[in-house]
DNA sequence: GGTACAGCGGATATACTTATCGTCAAATGC
DNA sequence: GCATTTGACGATAAGTATATCCGCTGTACC
């Protein structure tokens, strides 16, 4: 439904959101979130343009929320990938379904308007709250000293 | 959010459902819902094999619904190609967010659940019935074209 | 049986998503 | 300045969804 690359961005930010305000780099985060290191690359990079993260270059730099977690929504990471379709014609683009939409196209456009208001309605801050009972979406431990370099 | 796949499934059985009983070609239906001929042919086998259409060869055959439009829903339609993923584990597997999901995927679990139920609710004749006219209830902000075709 | 119609199924092409790799540019510390 | 760390960007590959093509099979009708 929504795709794999949304799903990557919603690991890596509530990974940074509960591992505090220091900077994580790629690699930590490829690792942490068990997503392949180099498609996160560019995903944490459009996160970064789109103002839900703050990128810093350099020695012990990498990638920090740009915002508290409270006002962090599940749409923000969303909408800054590619995301929900706007449906605001018909397909057929038949003149009799604007700027009404046939019936079709009106349930799909509330289906996903229902999507955005609960994606809305979601804070970072609240998934990381519910997530200490049950036990915590708790990310695989690091436990091995890397070599540096790719792969 | 649903594939285009799924869009032309669910147009083309709403257009056999809007065309009365007997069998419709291949051909007829990509040309009235503007489908390419020959990927549509694969989505109708697909719909047939799923229970969703009667398919009938030979002269003066083609594609009928199976059963009347009040008793096919959307779901039916969606369910028949590949559709709505189920989220019943977190994908990174860990023992501890099963059986009870993160708190993320539970949002992802419920958006999946509601959309599952609006498309259940939904009966191609529901959708026939409404396309005769815009309800009045709605005041579209332009002015009324005269000539009203059909959803 | 023969012929025309229309769906069936496999092989192939195209487009987009996902993933990998190498090189560069910016930040930090010496 | 220079070396090192780390993100940015572009080119390319692999994988999946979408689309096309063509020969085959079942059906109706004569």
């Amino acid at each position: 439904m929504l795709s794999r690359t949304t799903e990557y961005a919603l690991r890596a930010v509530l990974y940074l959101a509960k591992s505090g305000g220091r900077p994580h780099t790629t690699q930590a985060i490829a690792e942490a979130v068990q997503v392949p290191e180099g498609y996160l690359a560019k995903v944490l990079s459009t996160l970064a343009r789109a103002g839900v993260l703050n990128a810093q270059r350099g020695p012990s730099g990498g990638f920090t929320l740009a915002r508290p977690p409270e006002r962090v929504t599940m749409l923000d990471v969303v909408d800054a990938l590619d995301a929900l379709p706007e449906i605001k014609e018909c397909p057929l683009r038949l003149p009799e379904h604007t700027p009404v939409l046939c019936p079709l196209h009106r349930r799909l456009d509330e289906m996903v308007t229902t999507m955005r208001r609960t994606l809305a309605a979601t804070t970072v801050a609240e998934l990381l709250a519910e997530s200490v009972e049950p036990r915590a979406c708790e990310f695989p431990p690091v436990a091995k000293p890397t070599v540096r370099g790719r792969g």
